[in-house]
DNA sequence: GATGAATGAGCATTCATTCAT
DNA sequence: GATGAATGAATGCTCATTCAT
């Protein structure tokens, strides 16, 4: 399952590409406000700037569109996490400086991550599990740079640990309401990476 | 905004009590199976055991019915986590046992916490206040915890610290498909639990 | 298959009845004029009535109306055939006034049997099938009525002279803009009979 | 109206020709399977070959496809009994040979008649006038065979027995799943030729 | 002449909510 | 208090037709 495996009527890739794009950032401004159930098919086609009629010509159902933001956006996540995991000398501090440009990434797309806390359950079962494959490549990711980073750390630690982070990344937006009160993102990421240097420092 | 606030054109508070029990009972299940959304009032009330006439008698509209699960939901983990914090004798140890005592309750209640993450924000916005204050009250609580048993971590921290643990505590079921093949409940605290008290520690 | 197969998600039988004779004959009323696919279900709501609402309390899908009407009118035909063929004293006479009272009966019911040639085949495969066993039955019946009133005639001939019996009842209709400038009903039938019991006699 | 009303925006009518053969082939084809009504524009564009600006190009409305279509048909049709009617001797037995001919036409063109069936009505008041036009032509070509092959046959007798010809070479078609399992067409022609030839002897 | 992207009126169907019994 | 039939606004989706390229 990709994103080319959604069914377009039209036949020019490069316009599909276009359109798309306008309907994922049409769709997910409207999915921030409203949630996915709430937002009509006609109002994604308005935001994208387009009529129902050419909307679906670039999709064949609502659930569609869904999985289009949601492909996009852990897209988006997973290629900026990426960039920045090409471990020139590993060490703890390197590790350190990964984690904190996550946390700059998620708390960068932190209403496209509570999108994704929220509707990925609506989608069909397949679309769910191609989902979370991409959720787990990246955990897998963070992982990896566990263990390259922290050689003492056994597997199993490192994959809870990766997970934490994962999700502490995550909280940071979507309990945005409790922690964005009383601390800075600044604060917050400091913090949360002494403690996990300290937890690995000594495990 | 309380449970009471909900209006019922019933007046026997025993019998109102009694039907949303079973209101709430018929909901969750079929909230688990297909979220809120999904979930047709009609279904409900079949679900309940009894018709969509009379669920109207104790709920205003189908929002109501979320409120109302939502209510009992966080009532229900609260009053579990509420019985277990007298504390006797402050110290690390009796933090950890605590902190378990609550893994081990939401590990219970998996799926009624799923669908906190999924559905809270389709209740309306004073609602959704009410909710988060609920949330706000729990993590609070395990913050005096953390204060009274470990009383050199300063504010801030067992703050964070609070809200740590109470996500671990919701991503052991959110992140099951992840965390539930590899670990089993007694390694996932135990490990979590290591963590925390070596972060304490270190403070 | 049969009418009772139709779901309804009303619970009281007698009123399933009521509301169904209101849609088939609102239905047929607008079938008549526009052929069913140009019919909306709109429009047989109100034709019938009541509401789009009320419409689908009763039936599932816009092509169960079709079900409805085809098997009313069917019914209806058979119905009234079969009352007619009591046979006192097999006879070709006798033969002659049943095969004349069949034709009456579709001169009754012209637009309904033109209804059944155009929609038909717009219903599904097994609902086809059950439809088709009517005819079989109502061909069935006259064949019988032929062997018993004409002992002489083969059983292969039997059958194809009430293929062609049915078949001229029908044609009086669909083919009235042809036939009915030219010949009375009463004229229509006695030529008929003529050429039937011609046959009849010489095989 | 004529196939030459139905009005093109291209001027070359070689051309024009050219693509409505494809067109009506096409049409035909789906029509069989699915019907006009279930049939779309743009599948009829591509089962002819060509892209749906195209097939805009040399119709106005979708409806002058059905009247394409069902002007081939009867076009063919008569054309086929055209050729076969030039009566050298008129005698019983030349009729029967033109009949025979005739059920063999339509035997070949089963599912085009019944489309015919299916979908006239389909069509707009003024082109349906043009196709039953074509009929009256049928009937009355078969009308005049009967008077000259045997002329002491009443002229309406002649018009009546040429409707039920027309009607059983029809019947053959559109009720095929009750007569072909029982009769082979040289079955059903060798008796239906007998009624006719018994009848028309006994007139 | 050919193409196919764009349009939006139109349709079947659903479902929260009401209210007479 | 309980029931369930009735309602109709709302929604996802289709498809004939147009028109710029």
């Amino acid at each position: 399952m990709t994103n080319t495996e959604i069914i377009s009527s039209v036949k020019d890739e490069r316009l599909i590409e276009k359109r798309r794009k306008q309907m994922i950032q049409g769709a997910i401004t409207l999915f921030k406000k409203k949630g996915f159930h709430k937002t009509t098919t006609r109002e994604i086609a308005k935001e994208s700037g387009f009529s129902i009629g050419t909307l679906y010509e670039y999709i064949r159902t609502k659930e569609d569109v869904l999985f289009l933001v949601v492909d996009a956006i852990y897209g988006e996540v997973q290629s900026r996490l990426t960039t920045m995991v090409n471990l020139e000398e590993p060490s703890l501090e390197h590790l350190m400086t990964i984690i904190e440009s996550y946390f700059r990434v998620v708390d960068d797309m932190q209403e496209e991550i509570i999108i994704m806390y929220q509707e990925v359950k609506s989608l069909k079962k397949p679309t769910q599990e191609y989902v979370l494959q991409k959720e787990r490549d990246m955990v897998d990711m963070l992982k990896r740079v566990i263990l390259t980073c922290a050689p003492n750390v056994h597997k199993e630690d490192a994959d809870l640990l990766a997970n934490n982070i994962f999700v502490q990344g995550h909280m940071w937006g979507f309990r945005r309401w409790a922690l964005q009160k009383q601390f800075t993102l600044e604060d917050y990421i400091k913090r949360q990476l002494t403690y996990i240097k300290s937890v690995i420092t000594h495990l």
